[in-house]
RNA sequence: GGCGCAGUAGCCAAGUGGUAAGGCGUGGGUCUGCAACACCCUGAUUCACCGGUUCAAAUCCGGUCUGCGCCUCCA
């Protein structure tokens, strides 16, 4: 299995610490509204990650936290009027759900920042011990240029940071050693969530509380720290500089990025008009289109969205789940159970698809190869299943797909639906007319069924139905 | 100004030295009472452009053009 490393800039071979053992934190959201389908991106590429990952045979230990102390939440909370930690619970939960919708598996842990203020404090008094952070009138900054690997993941040097950068002084910083400096903790403000602390009142900076949660949750050195590629510079970068100034060792091994998710070409911002909430996405589509289309490309490379891209990716996605659908109703029909030795045959076969899907996933996760190798099993399957087949072998077949959809996170089966019984009196009612050659009542019963969502379809082996 | 990414069929998208996967869409056909599903056929003599290296390049090197990102809260 080969990762691309934003460290090294190559595809290394992945050597766990710890053999059969992973260790993997994913950078989470800020929770101060629903989460927006950019968010949903690393979710949704990590979380396959992972999947692959345990699907490899490996024990993933993984976190993910959510950042619920932060400018914006304070801004939201003050905009409506109540506590900071009603706003970071409220969108939490809504986050939640979300992620259940895109099938985005829980982390084992998801740490939130504002209960681990205690191992943030002790970190940053270890800095500045340590000479590498120092206090000035209640905010404690991290002395960037005294760790000497600043830089290394952003393949930034100090003084090209300084002469290419605009106007880093913003007011009230020019108390600063250097303008590199970071904010480990800052000052309480009136009105804000505060923690007491060595230095007076206050809450903790941004890039502490991942470096925090990671050392506490999976240890001072971790296989994978993984997060969308604007956060290279400079929150990986400066988790990196206070983990390993703090723990004097390497932090992370591999450390993986995704691109960014465009909106017309161009980036999503509330200001250009073109920020799309998941949530929204899910009034319109079934989230599993999305989570398809976003694994439709490689996860490095930079992903348009658009409707057009999202109808295609709904009927993409539609023609896998018809595939399980179709054998899933032949085993319905099938007698003969064992199967037999040509069948065998057939089934090993179609091997060389699963062959295919993980030497795309061992290639630094080619998701977008990967579906290609789906999409073959699924011509295969359907080019050689049929109501002849016994069940045991149509089982194995579905299996086998059913097994690679779901490293992707993709539901390949639909859940069972019950039918009401005026619409199963409909279908049946319609069979007769059909029998009789009373099209014209077959017709205006499927067009009755239709308004109702329930499309159908007559196959050889029946008639078949499925929500619209 | 500094750093970096991308440009492959109508659209999306793999492929990074050996002669262009896969999906959507289009058009035609088989099946079907019709429809849907499925299946078969239909697609780039060519990979932004110009040079160079090589027996061989979409793939390596140099340059040009175009688009985008980071350097500031941001997935």
């Amino acid at each position: 299995m080969k990762i691309y490393n934003t460290i090294t800039k190559k595809k290394e071979p992945f050597i766990p610490l710890e053999e059969g053992k992973v260790k993997m934190y994913v950078c989470g959201p800020t929770v101060y509204n629903f989460i927006h389908i950019g968010n949903a991106r690393p979710m949704i590429v990590f979380d396959t990650v992972r999947r692959y990952m345990e699907y490899r045979g490996y024990e993933v230990n993984y976190v993910s936290n959510f950042t619920d102390v932060d400018d914006k939440i304070i801004k939201k909370a003050l905009e409506e009027g109540v506590s900071a930690q009603e706003i970071s619970e409220r969108y939490i939960a809504e986050c939640k759900k979300d992620m259940e919708m895109m099938n985005v598996k829980p982390a084992v842990t998801h740490p939130l920042a504002t209960q681990e203020i205690g191992g943030m404090l002790e970190m940053i008094q270890q800095l500045i011990e340590k000479g590498y952070a120092y206090a000035v009138n209640g905010t404690v900054y991290f002395r960037t240029r005294k760790f000497a690997d600043y830089g290394k993941l952003s393949h930034k040097n100090l003084d090209d940071l300084r002469s290419g950068s605009r106007s880093l002084l913003v007011s009230g910083e020019d108390e600063k050693e250097d303008p590199l400096d970071f904010v480990l903790w800052k000052p309480k403000k009136e009105g804000e969530p505060a923690w007491e602390s060595p230095w007076g009142q206050g809450r903790p900076g941004w890039h502490i509380e991942c470096s925090v949660m990671s050392k506490k949750y999976l240890g001072e050195q971790i296989d994978i720290h993984a997060g969308g590629e604007d956060l290279v510079f400079p929150h990986h970068e400066n988790e990196i500089a206070q983990s390993e100034a703090c723990n004097g060792r390497e932090f992370a091994r591999y450390w993986m990025h995704n691109a960014f998710l465009n909106i017309d070409n161009r980036k999503m911002s509330k200001s250009l008009g073109n920020f799309f909430t998941v949530r929204e996405i899910s009034e319109k589509y079934d989230l599993q289109v999305l989570r398809f289309f976003m694994l439709s490309a490689h996860y490095r490379s930079p992903l348009n969205f658009s409707a057009d891209l999202m109808e295609a990716s709904r009927n993409s996605l539609d023609r896998i789940v018809t595939a399980a659908e179709n054998l899933k109703h032949l085993m319905g029909n099938a007698e003969c159970n064992a199967m037999t030795e040509s069948e065998l045959a057939l089934y090993e076969a179609s091997q060389e698809f699963v062959k295919k899907f993980e030497e795309a996933m061992d290639d630094d996760f080619n998701t977008a190869d990967a579906i290609a190798a789906v999409f073959e099993l699924v011509k295969y399957l359907n080019t050689h299943t049929d109501g002849a087949h016994t069940k045991e072998y149509l089982e194995k077949c579905l299996e086998r797909l059913k097994t690679l959809c779901e490293i992707l996170g993709l539901i390949a089966e639909k859940k069972e639906e019950l039918l009401d019984e005026d619409i199963e009196a409909l279908i049946e009612e319609r069979q007769q007319a059909r029998k009789a050659k009373n099209f014209a009542r077959a017709d205006e019963i499927r067009g009755i069924l239709l308004e109702k969502g329930i499309v159908l379809e007559d196959t050889r082996e029946g008639v078949k139905w499925k929500r619209a």
